[in-house]
RNA sequence: GGCUCGGUGGCAGAGUGGUUAUGUAGGGGCCUGCAAAGCCUUGCACAGCGGUUCGAUUCCGCUCCGAGCCUCCA
């Protein structure tokens, strides 16, 4: 019997997943920024958590999936000001985007959402404790929390603070005690928004919703939390220091959360994708020009994991490799799919428990398709019955075949005139007029018609 | 400098101490008036150098190359 295994980058390996508590199995993933249309790596977290969550709920009777929105960071207020709005007006708009785009490529809406600026005064309760406990300080309007009181510091990253170059990359504010310490609440002048604290009329620093919204959605501890890899450090480090510091649990960074899941980076045409470069895919652009369905097959054509790099070639090749999976169905159509076994194959469940696998789901599939043609009526049904059952767990699979292929529809001529030129053409093969038959074929084609002749007839479909 | 992860066939991408990954692209064939779809068949591979082993792409070491992170980037 399978059991699923995970990444656990907290032990850097991978584990067993075991419940804190089984009838109730609780993840957590940070989620947008919202003040930007979301791009494909954005997209890829949520298709793997979203995955992730599938695969759960078919091994536990409960799985609550809290993903937060987060609506107050300097770069929404500079994109406000920038576009003259308020703040507010920002966030919401992006945050219904980010909804509408996930729901494009089958990401399920988390069971919670939770939103920065509905918890402040979580926020502002958390970073009292950690004053009180001495974990934090004030200074000049700012209350930073002072890393050197958090010993299991770096425990995730599997850092050693002595080897790191600090400030490498980012300048060290002059007043922090240590060159390590964080933001927890920094001061918002004038025209800046921010909410009245003990500490002066404010903003919470970054890391700190997390935290707060994690232990008031989820409760502690819970399972698993999840991101992308850059979050792992800083944002995850100080997430842990913050949670386990209020809760005086300094020697046990599993009290806040027992898995730490992190899902690899898109890359774009083998670079890496950014602003600077100009070469960020945004999925709102993306899904005009290909089905939602193909992106999600193509984040999960790599091991989660893994580097993925995005380019036009593997989308085609994705949306070949589903256009296939989904003649097969339709070649199934008039089969029932097997209703008594409700276990899908060892090598597909493999796959998905072996820390989520999904390429190998992806050939398991391939290579059931492949077994069609030599299949008999129950097997037929099996393999059916395979398809979209790993389909729901993946995301994929579950809309109408023919539909999908586009039998039937037609974005350039009505089908009345389709009907009638293939008459036509049938008359024009009948007398044997190949000439005539391949000139409407060929006009056909030019406005995106496909046609088939089979033993039923001719049938046609968009292509 | 530190931490982490990689280098597999034209491309994408799993995996394994000895046996076909899988898809796509390419070759050959079947079917078809021709197509499309499908079916059959077939090349092409494990960065380099050592070590362990009866045997290594798989384990160990070294080298080379690449990627990410090292304070607010998914």
């Amino acid at each position: 019997m399978s059991k699923l295994k995970i990444q656990n980058t907290l032990e850097n390996t991978k584990e067993e997943f075991i419940p804190v508590d089984p009838s109730n199995v609780r993840i957590y993933a940070c989620g947008p920024t919202v003040y930007d249309y979301a791009h494909i790596g954005n997209a890829r977290m949520a298709v793997v958590n979203d995955l992730l969550v599938r695969l759960l709920r078919t091994l536990f009777p409960k799985v609550t999936y809290v993903s937060n929105i987060t609506d107050i960071d300097d770069k929404i207020i500079e994109a406000a000001q920038t576009a003259d709005i308020p703040f507010q007006e920002l966030t919401l708009k992006f945050e219904a985007i980010y909804n509408e785009d996930m729901a494009a490529l089958g990401v399920h809406r988390p069971d919670v959402q939770p939103r920065a600026t509905d918890h402040i005064a979580e926020m502002i309760a958390l970073t009292k404790t950690l004053v009180k406990l001495g974990h934090a300080y004030e200074i000049k309007g700012h209350v930073l929390f002072h890393v050197p009181s958090f010993e299991k510091y770096g425990c995730l990253s599997g850092r050693n603070r002595d080897e790191q170059i600090v400030g490498s990359r980012v300048e060290v504010a002059p007043f922090k005690k240590d060159p390590a310490d964080f933001i927890l609440w920094k001061p918002s002048p004038d025209p800046l928004p921010g909410w009245d604290s003990p500490w002066g009329f404010g903003r919470p620093g970054w890391h700190l919703e997390c935290s707060a919204m994690s232990e008031k959605t989820l409760g502690l501890p819970f399972d698993i939390h999840s991101g992308g890899m850059d979050l792992t450090f800083p944002h995850h480090e100080n997430e842990i220091a913050q949670t386990c510091s209020a809760h005086k649990k300094i020697n046990n960074p599993k009290y806040f959360a027992k898995y730490w899941f992190h899902n690899g980076f898109v890359n774009v045409e083998g670079e890496k994708m950014s602003k600077s470069i100009g070469n960020i895919r945004l999925v709102h652009e993306m899904i005009k020009e290909y089905k939602g369905e193909v992106l999600r097959m193509t984040l999960l054509s790599a091991h989660y994991r893994q580097p993925l790099n995005w380019t036009k070639g593997i989308i085609k090749q994705n949306s070949t490799m589903l256009d296939r999976l989904y003649r097969t169905l339709k070649d199934l159509e008039h089969i029932d799919a097997y209703t008594n076994n409700h276990a899908l194959p060892q090598n597909i469940l493999e796959g998905f428990y072996d820390d989520l696998n999904t390429p190998k789901v992806i050939a398991e599939l391939n290579i059931l398709t492949n077994k069609v043609s030599k299949a008999d009526e129950e097997e037929k049904s099996l393999i059916k019955y395979c398809l979209l059952e790993t389909g729901k767990i993946l995301g994929i699979l579950q809309q109408a075949p023919r539909e999908w292929l586009g039998y039937g529809q037609s974005k350039n001529l009505d089908e009345v005139t389709i009907e009638n030129l293939i008459k036509e053409r049938n008359e024009a093969r009948r007398k044997k007029n190949f000439e005539m038959a391949d000139s409407i074929r060929k006009k056909l084609k030019e406005s995106g018609i496909e046609i088939e002749d089979t033993s039923n007839g001719t049938t046609w479909r968009s292509n």
